[in-house]
DNA sequence: AACTATTTATAAGA
DNA sequence: TTCTTATAAATAGTT
């Protein structure tokens, strides 16, 4: 507004740039403060530039935080107030969905049954019952995978035990043992007593095994009541 | 500024003030917009006139609120995010609860349980069947109290009927249903045919009734399978 | 709200 | 940055 009249658009040279934001940034702010003056006003200014650097005017006798209260109040424009509301909204409401899972779960453990309908008690029966059956399914795969393993180390644990017996056949020692050499096959072996040179949990292993010949068909068919037996395994 | 100087201090006059309020307020939005577009910068200016009016100008391409945000960001000035924080990590940890308890349903409906070890399977199987059997407990006592309340229903249809049979006795016609009217016990009545002016409901419970003499004790001890023979009382 | 004499702000140059 | 200054813009007081 001096020297020749300038357009009102974005200044390209960055320096002129920030040499006019600062001379009309004093400007607007001894402006703010005639007014403020003046007028028995209060006004806030804050500024932010194209380098992000942050300037404020505010009249005194009030603070920034006062300033956004009373604008707030003021304006009745939300701001923050609606986002708060959400926010306790969505708070509430995960409440509610909590406290229903936890009645829920109460429920499926047998609890808070008092207000419940009978259509309701039938289906819940009926789900409980399956969930239990899908539990116990699960828990006779665990036992036969278990079984498998162990099936394994017996199997290795008797093939040492098959080497040794030959070694000792070889030097012509100790023929006690002969019969279970002989036989060879697995099932035939482990009705024999185990070897001294097993470990307890070998034995404990074999011992088991000599009860069902097809651990994994007869376990799917066995009833709630017989699976303490395998919880031997552990 | 013009015809002559002003001294910076407040006008006295209230119509002059509002009048020098309404024409500098609006040189400084002029002011600010100029600033903005030359400068590239975001400005907000928020006015309160001593009469408690707000105004307020504000840079396009921005929002209060994002104004405010970058305010606190920028100064440090706390606010209220503190609360804002505290809230959302309060909304983290509902969500968490809410996750978890969901998968424990899923668990207890026999979803997901690949994970869980042996000894999880063997405490989840127990609990499961406990809760069964609490339902099923429920259920019974459930099917107990409909039983009682048939009972009655069917007392009093009984009474009435007798009733009505005594007063066709008295009349001396028709003696086609005298068989129940001689005997007079309940259980007696029963046996024979529904007289026809009983409604269909009244009839159903009727011929439930026929096969349990007590139905309080021989419930409790059904099992589960012979329970679908009551779920008709509805 | 419009006018205008005058003050004030400021663009460009130093 | 700050100062200078010619000039544009803002505005106090008037209508």
């Amino acid at each position: 507004m001096a020297r020749g009249k300038i357009q009102i658009k974005k200044i390209e040279n960055s320096t002129n740039r920030q040499v006019t934001y600062s001379k009309r940034r004093n400007g607007l702010f001894k402006k703010a403060s005639e007014l403020t003056v003046l007028c028995d006003a209060k006004v806030s200014i804050i500024m932010v530039s194209c380098t992000d650097k942050l300037h404020e005017y505010i009249s005194p006798s009030i603070t920034t935080k006062q300033f956004f209260d009373q604008y707030q109040k003021a304006s009745g424009i939300d701001l923050w107030h609606s986002h708060y509301e959400k926010m306790q909204e969505e708070l509430r409401q995960l409440k509610e969905v909590n406290k229903n899972l936890r009645r829920q779960i109460r429920q499926r453990l047998g609890d808070c049954l008092e207000n419940s309908g009978f259509e309701e008690l039938l289906d819940l029966e009926k789900e409980s019952q399956d969930a239990v059956n899908i539990i116990r399914e699960r828990k006779l795969k665990v036992i036969g995978n278990k079984l498998e393993t162990s099936k394994k180390k017996v199997r290795s644990a008797q093939e040492l035990y098959k080497k040794l017996m030959h070694e000792f056949d070889i030097r012509g020692e100790d023929p006690q043992y002969g019969m279970i050499e002989d036989g060879g096959e697995y099932d035939q072996c482990v009705y024999g007593y185990p070897p001294p040179h097993m470990d307890a949990a070998a034995r404990r292993i074999l011992t088991l095994r000599l009860q069902p010949n097809h651990p994994d068909h007869s376990l799917h068919a066995a009833s709630a009541s017989d699976l303490t037996t395998f919880a031997l395994l552990g």
